[in-house]
DNA sequence: CGGCTTTGACCGGCGC
DNA sequence: GCGCCGGTCAAAGCCG
């Protein structure tokens, strides 16, 4: 027990307590609004620890969005195609509702995290805060790269979903290696029970839209496609290439062994997409 | 049998 | 210094 959390208090996510006091939309505070979604760059303060840059994402989810997709309980997490494994639930004070804490199991290692709990101003909603780490060393060996990044992918996933989840997404995220804005227009068309496959969405663009170029570092993303091919594939993305305009952005990767060898420096989770009709590029970075 | 959920306990941070 | 609180661990049980 002991032991085990020392073992956790040498992850950098851990003692991400305080972020909150940063984040004015933390779930904490209930102000986030319905439909918003926040993704800021928590930056972990401790003076006597090593930093760690988190980022934080705050989406605020109908819950009606995510029945029907993996409820299994109060809180359950909306199905986002990719694992999460829940690791600890925990009653809130100020909130009826209890908070599950998840982590990332579609990879070894994943650094993704996230946070489900109903929002204790409007039960009908859920509160989901994805976080994911800066700076987090990546794996040496290309081999490894690949785990690092689907843990990546799995980040991104999470802030896609958190994007497209939202009718109205707004989010700006600066990083150490690249600053990127995302905005996300309301989907009018977009029937609630799609939030299950927002996320795939993005990666449904991605596979035939515009490929673009916003840092560099984002090089390793694109391997990511392979990885992710029973999501590109979904049918359920050619419906949505009518309703809105989503596509993933990343930079081409002819210098992957280049890309690859600098990943100790780049940030853990990020990726570019586009959910927005007719607007630019949009950034996510976890 | 492996993976996931549940749940109680523990620890560190923070406010008073 | 103390207590509260949030976040995490890990054992046990469940499920496919």
């Amino acid at each position: 027990m002991d032991g085990g959390f020392n073992k956790a208090r040498n992850n950098p996510f851990a003692s991400d307590q305080q972020f909150d006091d940063n984040d004015n939309v933390s779930s904490e505070t209930g102000s986030e609004s319905p439909t918003s979604t926040t993704f800021n760059d928590m930056k972990l303060a401790s003076p006597k620890k090593g930093r760690r840059s988190i980022q934080k994402k705050v989406v605020s989810v109908p819950i009606k969005d995510v029945e029907g997709s993996r409820l299994k309980g109060e809180g359950a997490p909306p199905s986002d195609s990719w694992a999460w494994r829940k690791y600890g639930q925990k009653p809130i004070k100020g909130s009826p509702y209890p908070r599950g804490y998840y982590r990332c199991s579609s990879s070894k290692g994943c650094p993704a995290r996230k946070q489900v709990e109903r929002s204790r101003v409007d039960p009908t909603m859920l509160v989901i805060t994805y976080s994911c780490e800066h700076n987090h060393p990546w794996p040496a060996s290309r081999n490894n790269n690949n785990a690092a990044k689907q843990a990546a992918a799995a980040a991104a996933a999470a802030a896609a979903a958190a994007a497209a989840a939202s009718e109205e997404v707004e989010v700006e995220v600066e990083t150490t290696t690249t600053s990127a804005v995302v905005k996300s227009e309301p989907s009018t068309s977009q029937p609630d029970t799609e939030l299950e496959s927002a996320t795939e969405e993005k990666f449904a663009d991605l596979t035939d839209d515009s490929i673009l170029t916003t840092a560099d570092e984002f090089a390793w993303f694109g391997e990511m496609e392979t990885t992710s091919s029973t999501v590109l594939e979904s049918p359920i993305f050619a419906e949505r290439d009518n309703s809105a305009d989503v596509a993933m952005i990343f930079p081409m990767r002819e210098e992957d062994e280049s890309l690859f060898a600098d990943l100790d420096e780049l940030p853990e989770c990020s990726f570019v997409f586009r959910h927005q009709r007719n607007v630019g590029p949009q950034v996510g970075i976890c």
